[in-house]
DNA sequence: ACCCTCACCTGCACGC
DNA sequence: TGCGTGCAGGTGAGGG
C-alpha cells in the first residue's frame, strides 16, 4: 500500500530507531520473504552487522550494514598496536538490505516486553535488547541482500526511473517517455521503469491536479498537459512527503500504524466515488482499469 | 519491445 | 451468524 511518501517516512523513522544498532542475531518465519536465499544463509549473512545507513530507491528500502570480519578486526587491533601497515587491513564487509514493503510491509520496533504480532515474518534482534520486526500481512513483501557495489545492478532496482525530485525526472524526460508509450497515463504512471513513485493513489490524485483523463493515451499528450502533468506528480508526492500527519511516523507505538492512518489524507479523488469534486461539485467516478480502480472527476478531467 | 492478464496472499466490507 | 463475492495503496512471470 505505501506508495513512494509513505516509504520515505519509514525511512526517516527506521533512521530514528534502528540507525547505528547491530543486528545481533535474526529470524526469518517466512522463508519465501528472503528467497533465493535460504533462512539460515540470510540470518548467517546478517549477524553481527551494523546498520550504518538507511536509504530509499523509489519504493524500495536499503539498508546498508557494515559487518567486520574476524580477520578485519584482528589486524584492526594488530594496527592499532603497530604491528600491521594500513594496506594489509581488510575492509569490513559491506551489504544491502534491500526491502520491499510491496502491499502491507510494515516495520516496527519492540521492546523486550512486548509481544510479537501476527504476521511478523521477520525478526532482528538488536543490541539494545529491543527487535526490529517485519510484518506483512499479504506476505507480498521481499527481502533480499546484496554488497554494496552491486545494489543497483539488483533486479527490480536496476530498471526503475529516475527519482521524481532529482533533476533527471524533468519535463524533457517525461515527454520522450510518454511519446514511446500507446499505454493509458493511468497504466503508465504505475509502471516503476518510467514514472518512478507512484501508486494508485497517487496517479489518481496526479492526474486530477493536473486537470488530465486518466484514459488519454500517453504518446499523444500536449506539450502543454506534459507540463502540467510533471509539475502535479511532484506536487502530489512533495505534499505527501511533508504532510504533518506522518511525521510522526513512530516504529515503537505498539498500535502499530496503517497507511491510512498515518498518512491520512483528503484524497481528492481517490475512494470518493460518488462524492462531489470539491472543484466543481460533479460526481466522482471510478472504473477498474487495468485491474485497479481509478478515480477521477468526468467535468475537471474530460478527455 | 511492448503490453496485458494473472498470480501471489490475507482480511475486510458488503449483500443475501 | 454464516457464507459467498469483490476488493485492497504492488509487482513480476508468462504469453500474445
Amino acid at each position: 500500500m505505501p506508495e513512494l511518501p509513505e516509504v520515505e517516512h519509514v525511512v526517516r523513522a527506521l533512521r530514528r530507531g534502528v540507525l547505528g544498532r547491530q543486528i545481533v542475531a535474526t529470524e526469518i518465519h517466512l522463508p519465501k520473504l528472503v528467497s533465493p536465499s535460504s533462512a539460515s544463509t540470510f540470518s548467517r549473512k546478517l549477524k553481527g552487522s551494523r546498520i550504518i545507513a538507511i536509504n530509499r530507491r523509489g519504493k524500495y528500502i536499503l539498508i546498508e550494514l557494515e559487518k567486520l570480519n574476524a580477520r578485519g578486526r584482528a589486524l584492526t587491533n594488530a594496527l592499532t598496536n603497530e604491528g600491521a601497515t594500513a594496506s594489509s587491513l581488510k575492509p569490513a564487509t559491506e551489504q544491502v538490505l534491500i526491502v520491499h514493503l510491496r502491499m502491507t510491509g510494515k516495520f516496527m520496533v519492540l521492546t523486550p516486553d512486548d509481544e510479537l504480532p501476527r504476521h511478523a515474518h521477520a525478526v532482528f534482534y538488536l543490541d539494545d535488547e529491543r527487535r526490529l520486526v517485519f510484518r506483512d500481512q499479504r506476505q507480498f513483501g521481499i527481502m533480499r541482500l546484496a554488497a554494496k557495489s552491486r545494489v543497483g545492478e539488483t533486479k527490480g532496482i536496476s530498471e526503475l526511473a529516475p527519482e521524481p525530485f532529482g533533476s533527471d525526472f524533468n519535463v524533457g524526460y517525461l515527454k520522450e517517455t510518454l511519446s514511446r508509450s500507446r499505454r493509458t497515463l493511468k497504466t503508465l504512471l504505475l509502471d516503476q521503469t518510467r514514472v518512478l513513485g507512484l501508486g494508485n493513489i497517487y496517479a489518481s490524485e496526479a492526474l486530477f491536479r493536473a486537470q488530465i483523463n486518466p484514459f488519454r493515451i500517453a504518446s499523444a499528450l500536449s506539450s502543454k498537459r506534459t507540463e502540467r502533468l510533471h509539475q502535479s506528480i511532484r506536487d502530489v508526492l512533495r505534499a505527501a512527503v511533508s504532510s504533518n500527519s506522518s511525521r510522526r511516523l513512530n516504529l515503537e507505538d505498539p498500535k502499530g500504524f496503517s497507511y491510512g492512518e498515518a498518512f491520512g489524507k483528503v484524497w481528492q479523488v481517490y475512494d470518493r466515488e460518488g462524492k462531489p469534486c470539491f472543484k466543481c461539485g460533479t460526481r466522482i467516478k471510478r472504473i477498474t482499469h487495468g485491474g485497479r480502480s481509478t478515480y477521477w472527476c468526468p467535468k475537471c478531467q474530460r478527455r
